[in-house]
RNA sequence: GCGCCCUUCGUCUAUCGGUUAGGACUCAAGAUUUUCAAUCUUGCAAGAGGGGUUCGACUCCCCUAGGGCGCGCCA
């Protein structure tokens, strides 16, 4: 790139499933780096594997994008659509003898690589189409477009979160850039589109680093301009081993699904791998001034669903209460069936939603502690609630309606009519409390009880609280 | 098998040769409290192993071990 131009960052995901964790890293660091710097973040959806790629997929990725918040420049690149220019550098290629035609079938691949493994060679093409020129046999039969890359020599990756990483070209073997059916392999599609999209950094996953060698070459060949690399250390399951559907390879949509804030993920996947000293709590706009490349760290890192839990219950907190209750209103219509609040229902939630924030990791566990405000009358009793609502605890509590119902229904009155009354009859407050609550939310735990009758209002409170008073 | 990458508390990480190795999550205890939370305080807890280099290594080099990635006419 010149010397005064911006980076342009792309994030090129195969839609052939869903866009997971691993993968949304991936696309946050390169939007972050573009922002941070200006430059331009791109998308380009690699579907040159026909048989793989779907338009579910595209959405998914799409969609999870758009979820997270990473908002992409420009239109988005469909690599296939773009197979004519890739065919075209490689003819390019064969016509300048840097690439060359190869016969060998499948079959005879699969058999060379066995053999190599049984004797305890390194797996790889052996070039047997690199100097001869095909004969009457061939004529008429299919073939593949390979790279003639270099023999001798070293190819090195330049990495800027790995460090310069060394690939002896004699281990790195001529690629395929043309299949026997004519169509563009990724290999020679990232290279190629990498270049015509302007790219200067390439942040991808350290799946990647071996490729990057191979690129090199290919770049090399045509003698185009390296982008500067970067590798990203991949994401582990919470045990260390490769993360599987089973923990957390899921869609970021499944997190979506289980309650948690974009802003949340954001800042747990910056943190995976990236460091700004002793900063733990980094909003998007902070992450935007901060970030850079040289604090991403090098070593793999796992998920750790406690500390997304403890973000995310940092970021409900600071949610503004509307807002929340927007959220919430979005959520439950997504459920199956959807769940729609009545307006007062609304009303109460968002009257309620400080106390209750501040209850909740997860959107789902802020829904489960609101419940009690979404329909009216008599509450049924979880097992917590229905235990403690014992016979003399029922009769307490029908000793106690009196008392409160003499009261002008405001929280204050309540508190100190239910003090009182404790008091007067040798109870601790929390002997009187805690049937009140159990009655009026069916739960054992709730916000401050007393602004939760109050909330509720005189008749609907007292229309709960008496179906669980035995006089 | 061959190549490449990685290795600090259980987890995420700070440290850029000299620190009582710091922070966060988790867990435990305490404060607060009508419940549950939130909040605050305190505590438990780490340089994989072995060689070097150096006055001095978590930090630099080598070896070993462990983990990961790649080795497709997938991306």
């Amino acid at each position: 790139m010149s010397q005064n131009s911006k980076p342009v960052l792309r994030f090129a995901p195969s839609p052939t499933g869903m866009l997971h964790i691993g993968g949304a890293r991936t696309a946050l660091f390169n939007w972050l780096y573009a922002r941070h710097t200006g430059g331009a973040f791109l998308l380009r959806i690699e579907d040159t594997d026909r048989e793989r790629s779907t338009p579910e997929a595209v959405d998914a990725i799409l969609n999870g994008m758009t979820w997270m918040g990473l908002n992409w420049d420009g239109d988005v690149v469909y690599q296939f659509a773009r197979a004519d220019r890739h065919r075209a550098v490689a003819q390019q290629l064969l016509a300048e003898g840097k690439a060359y035609r190869c016969y060998a079938t499948a079959e005879e691949l699969t058999r060379m690589r066995e053999e190599q493994k049984a004797a305890g060679k390194p797996m790889r093409y052996d070039g047997r189409w690199r100097t001869c020129a095909p004969g009457p046999d061939q004529e008429g039969k299919p073939f593949v477009v390979r790279l003639k890359a270099r023999r001798d020599g070293e190819t090195i990756v330049h990495d800027v979160v790995l460090g310069d990483v060394r690939f002896e070209n004699s281990q790195l073997d001529d690629m395929v850039m043309l299949r026997s059916d004519g169509t563009p392999t990724y290999m020679l599609a990232v290279v190629v589109d990498d270049h015509d999209m302007g790219v200067t950094h390439v942040i991808r996953g350290a799946d990647h680093l071996n490729n990057a060698a191979r690129q090199l070459q290919l770049i090399e060949a045509l003698g185009w301009p390296v982008p500067a690399y970067g590798h990203l250390p991949l994401i582990n399951g919470p045990d260390g081993a490769k993360l599987s559907k089973r923990h957390g390879a899921l869609a970021v949509e499944a997190y979506r699904d289980m309650g948690y804030l974009p802003e949340t993920m954001r800042n747990y996947l910056l943190r995976l791998g990236w460091s700004h000293g002793d900063d733990e709590i980094i909003s998007t706009a902070q992450a935007i001034a901060w970030f850079n490349l040289d604090s991403i760290g090098k070593s793999a890192a796992r998920m750790d669903y406690k500390k997304l839990d403890n973000l995310n219950g940092h970021y409900i907190r600071e949610t503004e209460d509307a807002v929340l209750v927007a959220e919430v209103t979005a959520f439950l219509a997504r459920e199956t069936p959807p769940r729609i609040l009545s307006a007062t229902a609304r009303q109460r939630l968002e009257a309620a939603m400080a106390p209750l924030k501040e209850r909740a990791k997860t959107l789902v566990e802020l829904i489960q502690g609101a419940e009690f405000l979404f329909t009216d009358g008599p509450r049924t009793l979880d097992d917590a609630a229905a235990k403690l609502l014992a016979p003399d605890a029922r009769a307490n509590l029908a000793k106690t309606l009196p008392a409160l119902e003499a009261t002008d229904w405001s929280a204050e009155e309540l508190e100190s009519a239910a003090r009182n009354f404790a008091e007067q009859n040798g109870l601790k407050l929390g002997q009187v409390a805690q049937p009140l609550r159990a009655a009026l939310t069916g739960k054992t735990s709730s916000p401050p009880l007393f602004a939760m009758l109050s909330l509720l209002g005189r008749k609907e409170s007292l229309i709960r609280l008496r179906a669980y008073a035995v006089s």
